[in-house]
DNA sequence: ATTATTTTTTAGTCTTATCTAAAATAATAT
DNA sequence: ATATTATTTTAGATAAGACTAAAAAATAAT
């Protein structure tokens, strides 16, 4: 199978190349994996002799169907472990990355399916990303910033775009979790903070907050 | 902390020095871990510079407290999680050994200490091999093997010796499992072979296969 | 006590994954 | 269009872990 740095590498080439039909450039990738340049292009082109990616000389990549199938696997793996260390474990959401990054990386169809079935076959991870089925298909939840919503929007908080451990934590403080009601009850424009009520409080958020928050928004009255 | 290789090393020095006071030799390293010797002298260094293994040229290894610890804490890891694969993602015992060998290098303290708990604290793996605690320490079972046994002698089927898959599945076809009642009814000069009575049913067991079951004797009568 | 055999170590090579520094190409600005 | 800057690739070095072949040390046999 492949390496533990073809994994790694391949899985951000994936999220770096999941909103952009342009290949994924080296320096992104670089910068990404806090490595250099060049051992990018050096593992770029073992992707692309294993066919998982395809590499044209500074053009960046693209990865393939098989690329794609294979990464979607890796992060399947990883977010079905961080439910698993949550929903099992006791660990808080924001204590599950890192142990994750080693657990993807395990091999076994059966421990993984299995662990599927012993969670009850899980939709979202503790962070609200979509978990890939065995096929590496998802249905991304619809979703807005809560920065994007206007006065008066209601919805659902389901998910983060930042999941740093340092914002996770100032959620908890604050006590936002995952499946609160929210709504938008102003908006300051002097610096772009909301006022919202969240589970009958109301609260002031940063416009840093509110960018990083996904909403799913409540159609109908 | 450690590379995987240097575990895995450590480990089985570990197991090799288990029931002899002299040095593990290089060559018994090599023979179990299917490599050259060559290669074991170069790790045996880096061992030695770590404070794994005290290291004597043409001497062998003997490995340190420190080493010991580290060691045993590899090994209660890998026995947790061979516990978990079984009781709760319905692996079999012969399924377990080779997944077990990838989570055993996974590195967080609060997972394996949770695991534990998940699991309510088990003193043996599934193979009937003691589970070290957090120290490292383990009480063994008293136990004998099957085929040395007398007639008559009793016990409860609790370990064994050969953890194969081919052993373990030859086990599960005989429908001999941990646990189990056994009585000695008899024993063959001729071929060494032994009869039994276990749980219920009659049965002659070849020495190969006596050699390999450990038994907790019934005191008393 | 030598000689022969086995075991262990050393020396040198290979692969993977990294890095720095320099060269090549692409993008941007004048 | 040419020069400047940024990006990307290549060349060469290093470290970990493995190997083969040869040398050195320890054991065993005569
Ligand atoms: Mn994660
Ligand atoms: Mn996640
Ligand atoms: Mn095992
Ligand atoms: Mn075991």
């Amino acid at each position: 199978m492949f390496t533990l740095s073809e994994e790694n590498y391949l899985k951000t080439i994936y999220h770096l190349g999941l909103n952009s039909e342009i290949g994924v450039s080296t320096n992104e990738i670089a910068k990404k994996m806090q490595t250099k340049a060049s051992s990018v292009t050096d593992m770029i082109k073992k992707l692309s002799d294993k066919d998982l990616v395809v590499y044209k000389k500074y053009k960046g990549v693209k990865i393939t169907d098989f690329g794609r199938n294979t990464a979607a696997n890796i992060v399947r793996k990883h977010r079905l472990w961080e439910v698993f260390l949550v929903e099992k474990l006791n660990f808080s959401w924001d204590e599950v990355h890192e142990v994750a990054e080693q657990l993807e990386h395990i091999k076994s169809p059966k421990l993984i399916n299995e662990l599927d079935a012993l969670l009850g076959f899980p939709k979202q991870d503790p962070h609200g990303d979509p978990i890939p089925d065995k096929e590496g298909n998802y249905h991304p939840l619809e979703k807005k910033l809560l920065a994007t919503l206007s006065i008066g929007e209601k919805g659902i908080c389901i998910g983060v775009n930042d999941s740093s451990s340092e914002f996770l934590q100032f959620l908890d403080k604050q006590k936002i979790a995952l499946g609160n009601q929210i709504k938008v009850l102003g908006k300051e424009p002097f610096d772009d903070s909301i006022q919202i009520q969240i589970a009958n409080r109301e609260l002031s958020v940063s416009n840093k907050i509110a960018s990083n928050l996904y909403i799913k928004i409540h159609h109908g009255s």
